[in-house]
DNA sequence: AGCGTAAGTTTGTCCGGACAATTTGATAAA
DNA sequence: TTTATCAAATTGTCCGGACAAACTTACGCT
């Protein structure tokens, strides 16, 4: 037998990975609050006994992700606490999407499998005749009646298989496929407009009809850059907003 | 007088910035089409003379703005050709605002000096009785007559003496702070949601009342963390989508 | 032909060290 | 008191080296 594939969950992350989990948890938790410092380079190095290579590429995690700020012959000052999220998405990676899926739940009232037609293939931008699986459902708040989005799934041929998809779940679709292939989606591409709801649309999501609704299209790409899954989301105007931070870097001038 | 204002602009950028800019450029022009593979980092090291260091920190820019992706065993490969885009925008950095902004002209049509409002303040986040400069306008594309967006922009009070703001600009407003001041913008907050657009705001966007708009809100802040500009934007549905790409991060399991 | 094995290539992780750039705070001079 | 200067602390840049992990290719065996 081949040893690589049952040792994919078991081995330890790298040492930087690590170490930047260690330390988000600690800003968690309030051991480094907003605004406060956390200790030097060096100082972390002896804590965890690690070079100071590595816990640069923690620190750098960090920053990516918005949570410290740095500044040369001062340190290393915390921004933002951990997003807490309730009806709106902060996103600033692919685990942002997770978590947003976390705290709601998808209640799928259809799936087949589908011939593509014309206009759908060239959405998706692939060859038509292709067969994708189709999954329709309405996305709930945990504790809310009304649906925050109505959602539609595509799933490419080659996964259409996946039985794993309960009729109402919170983990996302991706997440699911990831775990039942074994692969891991390495670019996502987002696309959002706005557009007035189908009185079809806007009666499924229990509003008026013509009510303006936010659409958000995500399509999930793997390591070889081929499409695995698209999905979009029609929102209703009032129940969602979309947030994102940037940070400037180091290419501009 | 100090020393340290004036080499801002002189003093050279890190090396691996400059090799980054390089690669970028050579990608730009052809010479590793998408789907290429770039020289591996030992090659780049011999062919510029740096340490692998440097290749890397380089490398990682790239793929950080989803220009390449890198494989163990196998080398980086080009992902996407450099953004050229037309009514959507693409958005992976501050730098994509401005390009944003390039291709596009404001045209001001009020401007004036500003108590706050109660609510206002509320929105902007900072206590009342400031004074806030206040700056409305219409986007247009280039060639285009009907514009793509309504502009409405508030400038913290130390800033309210910026005089260098033409009635046409293509330049984005922060972009006019941060040379007039003398300061960078470290960090955006981005919002979008949907809403149906008044009757005022479609007569002036020239579409039908009652129609759909994609309303994106951008905050600016320095590298203390203060609001130095409020941008919101308000496009007709059918005049803007907006697009963005993520890739998945090392924290994620 | 097909299958496993081994070698080679390429990126990923990690270390130690060195010096530069930036800021803060203390000190000395005016 | 104010201002200029210096030293210390901290992050930023860059180097060289080492080994591990992931992938590709070639080879030999069945």
């Amino acid at each position: 037998m081949s040893t690589s594939s049952l040792s994919a969950s078991l081995r330890p992350k790298p040492r930087y990975v690590q170490l930047a989990t260690t330390l988000m948890q600690e800003i968690e938790s309030g051991r480094y609050p907003v605004g406060a410092l956390l200790p030097t380079e060096f100082e972390l190095c002896d804590q965890f006994g690690v070079s100071r290579f590595t816990v640069r590429e923690a620190i750098k995690l960090l920053v990516q992700q918005g949570v410290i700020t740095r500044q040369a012959g001062v340190g290393s000052r915390v921004q933002a606490a951990p997003v807490s999220i309730r009806y709106t998405q902060t996103m600033s990676g692919l685990e942002d999407l997770q978590q947003y899926a976390d705290q709601t739940t998808l209640v799928i009232d259809r799936q087949e499998i589908l011939g593509l037609t014309e206009s759908l293939a060239q959405r998706l931008q692939v060859s038509a005749r292709e067969t994708w699986l189709q999954i329709e459902g309405l996305r709930f708040a945990s504790n809310a009646n009304l649906p925050i989005c109505h959602t539609a799934v595509y799933i490419a041929p080659r996964f259409r298989s996946i039985s794993g998809i309960q009729m109402r779940t919170q983990r996302p679709i991706y997440a699911i496929l990831e775990e039942a292939f074994g692969f891991k989606i390495k670019r996502v591409e987002q696309e959002i407009s706005a557009l007035t709801l189908s009185s079809k649309m806007a009666q499924r999501l229990k509003t008026k009809p013509r009510a303006s609704g936010l659409w958000v299209c995500r399509r999930y790409y793997d390591e070889r850059g081929d499409l695995i899954e698209q999905a979009e989301n029609t929102h209703p105007a009032d129940r969602f907003t979309y947030k994102e931070v940037f940070q400037r870097d180091v290419t501009s001038r």
